[in-house]
DNA sequence: CTGTATGGTATCGAATCGAAACTATATTTT
DNA sequence: AAAATATAGTTTCGATTCGATACCATACAG
């Protein structure tokens, strides 16, 4: 039996709280709770259709009603706005305001980490991000929530030229960087030759 | 510029909220909060030095006084027991009770982690253990927090024989198992060779 | 034996959290 | 087109977490 997944379940725990503790860290000066920064950071990293509560809400994987009051704060305090979708009027769209954008761009939240990771080969990173990736697309399976994930590797991703593309799903063009943004429409491509180690 | 750190961050970030989540899921039939949840497997995995409110308020990352509230709580429902340490009088040490046992082997907030990394080779799982361990430490370091591994590794391991081992700080002899167990006294040893890919 | 450090508890107010009821808009069924 | 149902968010409620601070008991140093 091996034991080393257990092992990597603890170091994932452990990272985790020591980021949760980072967040409440960053958060503190500004009376924030660890909640309000991670949202205000998927915000900054959520594509055109993932800016919603809803999608915030399976993303920190807290209620809908939780959500709806942490914006609330988040928007009395200057930090988000709150706009509504034109074509269907009961969604709400959020985007970080000019104070947000500064708030981030202050604290750096994901400073410690760059710190912490900066003597890792790539070749390391590389094969951690393969391993977790897979292990989260499992997770997330099983658990029924939405895959959030980026549009390399999702199915409904299709490339027009050498720097066009296209969601296949929703149908609208996307810029290069957009491309690379947090979506919740994401979903894996089928998985044929998936396991290939990446090692040089 | 690579980004894949920044990847990578986003995944563990993403991992450790679906455990999270799974602790949520787990404890909402017995009315327990994800942090009891952790608490319960912190205990059931802390070694003889560790199981005391403060080492746990470390761990999970929040203040004495709340572990104190936590604990009481987990202590009225029987999940765990709290009893004096002989020689300090000051320390309370916590153990599982039978209930609490029982309640982590009937629910398995580990199960579907297990699930979850089934399919993905002990390679890959071991350099990204490897590579994980790094960037753990290295935060610990940047955040002055403790460090929280087990025997192998830690400088003060010692080997006695072939089946008896000693911790050279504390002074004690050591069971097999106990090696294993999560300690907040482990010290990285010396960082001689440590970048070295395990690939086969 | 007096001062100080340390492990843990108690108290307080602010905020999270899930659950459930509710509103408003969309979509489907009839 | 009207009715039924589904969906996105908000509100309200009570229980609980959480940090801050003060506090208590034991250990240990000079």
């Amino acid at each position: 039996m091996d034991k080393n997944p257990l092992v990597l379940q603890e170091l994932v725990e452990r990272l985790g709280n020591l980021m949760r503790a980072e967040s409440r860290r960053v958060g503190s000066e500004e009376q924030l709770q660890p909640v309000h920064v991670e949202a205000l950071v998927y915000l900054s990293k959520a594509n055109r259709y993932s800016n919603t509560p809803q999608a915030l809400a399976e993303y920190v994987g807290i209620t809908k009603g939780t959500v709806s009051q942490s914006l609330l704060l988040l928007d009395r305090r200057g930090l988000i706005e709150r706009y509504q979708d034109d074509l269907d009027r009961r969604v709400v769209r959020l985007r970080l305001s000019q104070t947000g954008e500064q708030f981030l761009y202050d604290n750096q939240p994901q400073h410690s980490w760059q710190q912490a990771t900066r003597n890792i080969s790539p070749n390391r990173i590389r094969n951690a991000v393969s391993a977790l990736r897979e292990a989260l697309t499992t997770l997330q399976q099983d658990n029924e929530g939405s895959p959030f994930g980026s549009c390399q590797g999702c199915q409904h991703f299709e490339r027009l030229s050498a720097r066009a593309y296209r969601c296949g799903l929703m149908g609208d063009r996307l810029s290069g960087p957009e491309t690379r943004r947090i979506c919740w429409l994401y979903e894996e491509k089928g998985t044929g030759a998936e396991d290939e180690d990446e090692e040089e």
